[in-house]
DNA sequence: CTTCTATTTAGATTTTTATCTAAATAGATT
DNA sequence: AATCTATTTAGATAAAAATCTAAATAGAAG
């Protein structure tokens, strides 16, 4: 067990360990971006950049959230951080969402949906990071980036507009901005 | 400026991110060690231990308290953390002890005494990390160690008797525990 | 269905890193 | 001073990783 977290650990520091890797993990923090675009800001080539971001997968610090292009995994980071810094077992206080997390999902993939409300809720928060602020999109697209957490993407798209975490006018979808 | 701190965290990462290091970083976090007991229980060579153990060092993780012996440098620590977390300008609120580290010691070095009593007793604090509860120590290895840090062992001794961090008793002397 | 474009995978080359053996250095002991 | 022991440095070898070129794949557009 406590093997698994040094695994963990060394996998990330790792793969966060590198000039061109951080540079790209600073960039896709601040929202999804595609290969082209990451190749150009860090100054290297697209396949140098497709490796990175393997890398980076596989130590779950990024995830694809609409074809590619990816974005930080801030559930990982989280799930990371508590392997690491926080005892298994004892005080551990999950949150509604860490546990929603680990029960529905797997990295960027939707497994189910929940039943039960404030669940549903949970996971519709976490099918709108795959959308940008201020920027319109065709229901077409927003299909295609929800598909990509799973197949029946018209009950996700239903739940986001329900639960008002994205507005829909003539076809045309935003994202909700959420009252702080 | 921004790229002295990408430096020093890929150096960071770069160094804590192999399963061996991460090894001697967790048993030179617990108190001082020597490279032999470090091969051993790391289980390789002492030569790998002594390369290990120097990218540690590059990396502003460990220093050399006692004369082959290693230990977690919690004062780097503090410096790399507020470097690349705090806003290097605005709202930063240095300690006393972080202001005195940066003044009057150059990692395991203390370049020169300050005058002031308050920061003498920082200084003191700090060097008292070199010695472990429950051992005595001659004077001749109070010595020693303190002559890591400055000429003036002497006066160096003093001080920590003075502030109350060591205990002398018929030439020997003992780490005091800091009151909770 | 075919072409076009964007992205990923494969293979090869160069660079970096880890580990070993053997030699050098530094302190302690006699 | 000379030897002995502990630690570090050098040099060599092997393993891992980064980056490039070129080929393959997948979606979109015509």
């Amino acid at each position: 067990m406590e093997q698994e977290k040094i695994k963990a650990l060394t996998t990330f520091l790792q793969a966060a360990g590198q000039r061109e890797r951080l540079h790209i993990l600073g960039i896709v923090a601040e929202g999804a971006t595609a290969v082209p675009e990451l190749a150009r800001r860090v100054g290297v080539k697209e396949t140098a950049v497709v490796k990175h971001i393997n890398r980076l997968k596989q130590a779950n610090l990024v995830t694809e959230t609409a074809p590619y292009t990816y974005q930080l995994n801030q559930d990982g980071l989280e799930q990371l951080n508590r392997a690491v810094f926080h005892r298994g077992d004892s005080n551990s206080q999950e949150t509604l969402r860490q546990r929603v997390m680990r029960h529905y999902t797997d990295g960027p993939r939707l497994k189910k949906l929940p039943e039960n409300a404030a669940e549903l809720r949970e996971v519709a928060a976490w099918l709108v990071e795959r959308f940008d602020s201020n920027v319109s999109y065709p229901e077409k697209e927003v299909n295609q980036r929800l598909a990509q957490a799973h197949p029946d993407f018209a009950e996700m798209r239903r739940l986001l507009v329900d639960w008002g975490f994205m507005a829909r006018s003539r076809g045309i979808y935003q994202k909700v901005e959420p009252q702080p």
